[in-house]
DNA sequence: GGCAATCTTGACGGCTTCCTGACAGCGCGC
DNA sequence: GCGCGCTGTCAGGAAGCCGTCAAGATTGCC
């Protein structure tokens, strides 16, 4: 099944995208706005992106530069302007396509086709493994030689952020943002409570964590 | 240097394309036919195809079956039909792109470098080597000899600032105002000291050191 | 209401990081 | 040689950060 991340601020065109495409087989994660969009990124697996660059929060071009921050997932760019400009802006900050309105389904349907061609066969796993333990993003579940191991919410979103960003230093702002609100920004000790808790459930010394690293004064990373 | 397979059956659109790209730095195969296409993507070495389906010799969607038999090299086509038809039948045959004419040069060119920027560069990532040491800016990770070495947030925020002005010379007061804040800007003891730790940690030679330079008087510079 | 699971909050010890001062070395002009 | 300005080196202590444990809140469920 291949999840799409539609992002527009228009309700009836993110509604009739979001009832065609799922007419079509594709999961539907519906976000109103950039700042969603981001996020629902972050903690799920999205296979592909159609963006509409006119967002009431932030600019389209920032909201493909966030999302290349980090992942290689295509970008389909939705655009009421023809001119060559915006094309070039949006295809050089990092986006795969871009449709101008009005635009027809077929051709959308077409192009996302194209799109998941593409990257269907560098095949993101859903599942990321290291030596002790083994974590099913799509399932949600998390296994220790063998075994299932039992995670709180919270624990699983801290959990799921750093594994979908493998090898990569998460700030410990971005993981409070991510998972408690931006509100919480500064509640560093949060994160000190989870992470020895999730050390705990997950690696073999806790002590001297293998794969869940703190890298003092700057954030945490996972070693695959 | 990137090659590309430019099909088209009239002569001045195919001369036009060859110019105009060439002057844009890429190598240009040129082809009237869908044959000679074929032949020439068999004995060349093709990063990219720029394809007019309206061809003399044969149905271009035949031409992109004939391509997509053994290669994944990234297909766009243009073509003056707005059908969405048509589109969905060249994308779904294994087109990665369709324009249609009249399209500006700027327009093609950026559709051009967001196919290569799929394909060819996948391991384009930002990361900046020397001969003793490699500064990978997305995973805000250093390693020497192949081993990770550890940064403080400090020794981190000032090797990124040197980093990403590779070749060129920083003075003191930008590095202390970017790291530390503009109330810093005379404080230049912290440099020396930063910048001993950083050449302890990745020179071999630190009272010599080979990328991290003194500019006696004015500043840092990093020596790729 | 009672219970269990989960999330917050507090306290404390240990460790890392940062700042700071003292001193040596180097190049330059006189 | 000598002073001067700039730079590199070292080490110690203060401040802040991190891990740990355990005791309240809060929530959801029976």
């Amino acid at each position: 099944m291949t999840t799409v991340l539609v992002v527009d601020d228009e309700p009836q065109i993110l509604r009739a995208l979001q009832i065609n495409l799922h007419a079509h087989g594709y999961t539907v994660v519906p976000a109103p706005n950039g700042t969603t969009a981001l996020a629902a990124a972050q903690t799920q697996a999205i296979d592909v992106v159609v963006l509409d660059l006119g967002l009431p929060d932030m600019d389209g071009l920032d909201v493909i530069a966030g999302l290349r921050g980090w992942t290689e997932v295509p970008i389909i760019v939705l655009s009421a302007r023809h001119g060559s400009h915006d094309k070039v802006e949006a295809l050089d900050a990092g986006a795969d396509d871009y449709v101008t309105k009005p635009f027809g389904l077929d051709e959308l349907l077409a192009r996302l086709r194209a799109a998941t061609r593409r990257s269907g066969t560098q095949t993101a796993e859903p599942r990321v493994e290291t030596a002790e333990f083994t974590v099913d993003l799509a399932n949600k579940q998390v296994f220790r030689h063998g075994e299932a191991v039992r995670m709180t919410p919270t624990e699983w979103s801290v959990l799921e952020l750093l594994v979908r960003n493998p090898g990569r230093l998460v700030s410990q702002q971005q993981i409070l943002t991510e998972v408690w609100g931006p509100a919480y920004a500064k509640e560093t000790h949060y994160l000190r409570v989870y992470m020895a808790q999730l050390r705990r459930k997950l690696e073999n010394d806790p002590a001297n964590p293998a794969h869940l690293l703190t890298e003092a004064g700057m954030g945490y990373r996972f070693a695959p």
